[in-house]
DNA sequence: GTTGACTATATGCACAATGAATATAGTTAC
DNA sequence: GTAACTATATTCATTGTGCATATAGTCAAC
């Protein structure tokens, strides 16, 4: 019984919808990559190293790759074994900018919702 | 074939994971409330009356009252066909907070990589 | 008195995104 | 050769969501 994981506990379950998606088609937007390279950069937007799921990058890349957001091919030569190596295409820079306006909204729902719990907290404490 | 539709259009797919919940908790923060009446509530964080699903919306109430965030009953009397009505728990209030918390991180997040973009696209032009 | 518009809640089916775990395999240092 | 590291990929299960549909009470018009 009470099998009920907490709902928000820190640090857990803090997903945000194909963000991941949008930060790797900005790091690719001017120089190739690839999926253990671009882990590391994605630190810069908030990603720590281990809390980020490898497999959901490497699927999130293949998946981008199949609706022509980017290309890849083998890296030829180099030390260490063989890298994919991802490209852009322009319909992955059109995509990074329709995201831009969707993430803009979405920062202002959240400045919106911020600012209506603070309301409404700093209602609760004069009352109170 | 070419059947992939569009990654990305305007007011599609456009979902914010769990944003729905936490702005009902914060709706329910001072208040009782019931789905219908809920729903026109939520447009002032930017949800739009036809756009949201009104199954995503009793789900997700009943789903935050098996965690226990809410607990609900039946409202008796008043005019229409009878209400569950929604009403918030300790546990509701405190899981808000830390909502809040993840709010406040994933906006710094989506700030930072709006600055980057603006960046990246300026330098584009400034080379080209 | 029944038809239609509206309020109100709920459920079944399908799909997409994600995490956890695991598999595979080449490289490098010892 | 074996252990640590780099690198990519897949399977399984869960969750969140949209779409469609079901159910049912209320109210006004006809």
């Amino acid at each position: 019984m009470n099998e009920h994981p907490p709902a928000c506990c820190p640090g857990k379950n803090h997903k945000m919808e194909r963000f991941l998606e949008v930060c790797l088609l900005l790091l690719l937007y001017n120089d190739i990559g690839h999926g253990y390279g671009l882990m590391e950069q994605l630190e810069q937007f908030g990603f720590s190293k281990d809390e980020l799921n490898v497999s959901t990058l490497y699927r999130t890349l293949r998946k981008m790759e199949k609706e022509e957001l980017v290309c890849s091919c083998w890296e030829e030569g180099g030390p260490g074994p063989k890298r994919r190596t991802y490209k852009i295409t322009d319909a992955g820079r059109a995509d990074l900018g329709q995201w831009i306006n969707i993430l803009k909204m979405r920062k202002s729902m959240i400045e919106q919702l911020i600012a209506v719990y603070a309301e409404t907290t700093h209602n609760d404490k004069e009352t109170k």
